[in-house]
DNA sequence: CAAGCGTGGGC
DNA sequence: TGCCCAAGCTT
């Protein structure tokens, strides 16, 4: 292959994207955001997340003295939230070791919280022009497919030969640019299905399509069970707050405000949060069931409503974990995607009973 | 170093 | 529908 770079980068100048939301500006912030962000997460999912925590936090100062529950409402829905958590952690480490500085060059940035070899180089490229290769999900599969690379992309093996290949395609001039050209490439036109081939400045050089197996390459991630876990949440309404239980920062949604888990050995819904909570509860009608898909594992959730007996009684928590969260304050709140669709069903069932069309409301 | 970590879109 | 995986990192 004769002049990668050079046409990689000739392809982007027509027909690259030029206006995203992070694009443009030279902060090393928001680009730290964007990417973080971006990290196993498509470009369209991102950007309102972004405009609306750059609007909250405009500045990395700002984001480093927020209380972390702030961080974690904004990513609400967003996924993987040790990004948030590291973000968080990552602003405060940048104020306090680096004099407030985002540090200038990629080896630096890479020892920040939630930032990896990738993350960091194209911070480097993209802020402060540094010559730095990125290997994420774009790169690799344009990579396998025109040099016609076999295996799973994700193998040690693999992985070092494509970090090999893209540090030597690396040009002299405009790392940023030409990073940027080989994720709209993969993004644009050589996608997991259907790449648009007749399009692309590769199309004779490509190994993949010469021979006929764009769909084989890169090679697919060997596949694994998947298994199937059932929970109990429970919905425990006291007039118009919900019971929410901090879940611990280890582990699935993990910070996140969730349903406290009914254990499956718990006979009595009402019974267990009795004990759990010290307050007395009776039973509410059945809620619909759901399946929430995570990456590792399905999930079969059975929502229990659950209503307060005793208005003015208060729930004594004993690890200091519950917390009473008001319905009209929802939005504001770090729930998980699966939390904030039951609760918004619940929701919809509160104000619908209180407009006057069910029973008395109170 | 393989497993854990979310969610939603495309097909 | 079920399956794959996306601007990966951490442990």
């Amino acid at each position: 292959m004769s002049e990668f770079a050079p046409r990689l980068l000739a392809w982007q100048r027509g027909h690259g994207r030029h206006d995203l939301p992070w694009q443009g500006g030279g902060d090393p912030y928001r680009i730290w955001l964007s990417e973080i962000m971006l990290q196993q997460t498509r470009v369209d999912t991102v950007i309102p997340y972004y405009q609306r925590f750059l609007a909250r936090f405009p500045d990395l100062a700002g984001l480093a003295a927020a209380p972390v529950e702030e961080v974690m409402a904004l990513w609400s829905g967003l996924g993987y939230y040790a990004r948030a958590r590291n973000l968080h952690r990552a602003a405060q480490v940048v104020m306090t070791e680096h004099g407030g500085v985002f540090p200038h060059n990629a080896a630096t940035i890479a020892t920040l919280p939630g930032v990896g070899r990738s993350t960091a180089a194209a911070i480097a490229a993209f802020a402060f022009d540094e010559r730095a290769a990125i290997l994420d999900g774009n790169v690799k599969r344009v990579l396998c497919r025109i040099f016609g690379i076999e295996g799973f992309p994700g193998d040690k093996a693999v992985e070092d030969r494509l970090w090999a290949l893209a540090e030597s395609l690396l040009p002299e001039h405009e790392p940023g640019r030409y990073i940027q050209a080989q994720m709209d490439l993969g993004a644009m036109l050589c996608t997991r299905a259907r790449p648009a081939c007749a399009r692309c400045p590769f199309h004779g050089d490509c190994i993949a399509r010469r021979t006929g197996r764009i769909a084989e390459l890169p090679a697919a991630r060997p596949k694994k069970a998947v298994p199937r876990r059932s929970a109990r949440f429970a919905v425990l309404i006291r007039g118009r707050e919900v019971l929410l239980e901090r879940r611990p920062p280890a582990g699935i949604w993990g910070g996140l405000l969730a349903l406290p888990e009914i254990p499956a050995d718990a006979a009595d819904p009402a019974a267990w949060v009795r004990g759990r909570t010290g307050l007395a509860c009776i039973e509410g009608a059945p809620l619909a069931p759901l399946t929430h898909t995570f990456t590792h594992f399905t999930l079969d959730i059975q929502p229990v409503l659950l209503r307060a007996s005793s208005p003015a009684a208060a729930a004594t928590a004993d690890d200091g974990a519950l917390h009473w969260q008001a319905f009209a304050a929802l939005q504001q709140a770090a729930l998980p995607a699966a939390v904030r669709k039951i609760l918004d069903a619940v929701a919809g069932i509160e104000l619908f009973c209180a407009s006057g069309a069910g029973s008395s409301p109170r």
